[in-house]
DNA sequence: CCTCTTGACTTGTATAGACAAGTATATTAG
DNA sequence: CTAATATACTTGTCTATACAAGTCAAGAGG
């Protein structure tokens, strides 16, 4: 299991802080005291830092000491975060979740498309449209665009499942980078056929592009989310404008 | 100007990668050319290219070479992403701004109010109330409590302007971390009364709290966003789960 | 008692070096 | 010509060291 040193660090201190190892006192351990703790250089136990740092565990200065600033929030909300998939997210939450695939289709991009998700004019795409039940609530609407030669004999009974377990396991594609991109739009009659929309007249709409390792844009995608179960959280630093 | 090597490193390749100049073949330099180029040492340059790779402007792999992924977007849109005060984020767009206080109080934390922002329960706050008028339309409604004892003397008059400029340069507070939360919420009286809603009956709200060096929360912000000019954008990268 | 200085901490930045692990290309053997 | 192999890349991880810059508390001097 070649696991990195700093991520095995970086987890550990992050479940200490999770466990609210340090919330009586607030104050983190110093540098010091961790790279004795975990036998490492310096370097490596910073770089586990840095990540508690940037998803907002604990807060750093120089001179001062560390802080934990981390504050449990209610789980039972439906999170966006990281590119995590429908199956994972649905998981990690302990859910009972059901795909229902109700569009399948090869088509080819054309200016229209090729404009809104930047993948090549004229080449060939499946077209796939997915609700996903959440305990038996119609949350989310996933229209997908893949690029056929990216993803090839993709079949709607793939498409029932996980797509990205297919990717993969399946084709052995490393998937790396995601832009996405968060907006409040109107729903559409598309929206309001398969989402129980109540008395929304909007949604939240997260429209993303994947990259592969090889650095191509092999997907577009847009999830439609029922106002109701949509959190998405980030944490963000100001750094000093010296 | 004391300005970090690694930093100085970032800006220029980002700037590079966004006026394009590598985007005809979209390979990057690699590293021992660009150690060469800048001058620094191996670690400084991962620092900078690490920055690179998580906002999504290039790609790496181990072996491989590095890839530009940018793409850029229409800016004519109202971004969120960092902490940006909203004076800034205008100013970023060139885009006139007004900002018109609507409200503001004194108040003691309650409990309700104390489940809800994680503010310390009986500590004295400021209430402020603001909407924020872009180009002449009314598209944010922000409520702003903050911590008496951490924002003394704050009057209308401060935040009819940048309260952010007011903490940063005449109290000389400096802000690190922010943790925000974005929902879509029904629109409430007040945002109609303030908002030209039009049909929309749902907004973005981003909720945030906001902790000073000291690492105490000194503020929880709810900024309730008109659907049609909100926008946020965040790359995520996944790691391999080797 | 208060104020300033000193010094022992803290985190932030930068360097040089080593090795590991993966990729791609050229070379060689069949 | 094809397929396996070597090798010259690439990026990923980790170490040890040095200094800079900021904070905080103890102690000296008034």
């Amino acid at each position: 299991m070649p696991t990195a040193k700093f991520e095995t660090i970086y987890k550990d201190m992050k479940e200490k802080i999770e466990k609210g190892m340090y919330q009586s006192e607030g104050i983190f351990p110093a540098e010091s005291t961790l790279t004795a703790e975990y036998d490492c250089s310096r370097a490596t136990l910073r770089r586990a830092l840095a990540r508690l740092i940037e998803r907002g565990y604990i807060q750093a200065g120089q001179g001062r000491r560390m802080r934990v600033i981390y504050q449990p929030t209610e789980q039972h909300e439906f999170m966006i975060g990281g590119i995590e998939s429908f199956r994972e997210a649905a998981a990690r939450n302990h859910f009972q979740f059901v795909t229902r695939v109700i569009h399948f289709a090869e088509e080819v991009v054309d200016e229209k498309i090729a404009k809104k998700t930047s993948l090549p004019l004229g080449s060939n795409i499946y077209e796939v449209r997915r609700v996903r039940y959440l305990e038996g609530k119609a949350l989310i609407l996933d229209i997908n665009l893949f690029l056929c030669e990216a993803v090839p004999n993709l079949t709607p009974e793939i498409a029932n499942g996980s797509i990205y377990d297919y990717l993969e396991n399946e084709l052995g594609m490393v998937i790396v980078t995601s832009h996405r991109r968060m907006t409040v739009e109107h729903a559409t009659a598309l929206d309001n056929k398969w989402l129980e929309m109540g008395d929304y007249n909007c949604l939240a709409v997260v429209s993303g592009r994947t990259y592969n390792a090889a650095g191509i844009q092999f997907e577009y995608t847009q999830s439609r989310h029922h106002p109701e179960y949509f959190c998405f959280e980030d944490t963000a630093t100001r750094r000093r404008t010296r």
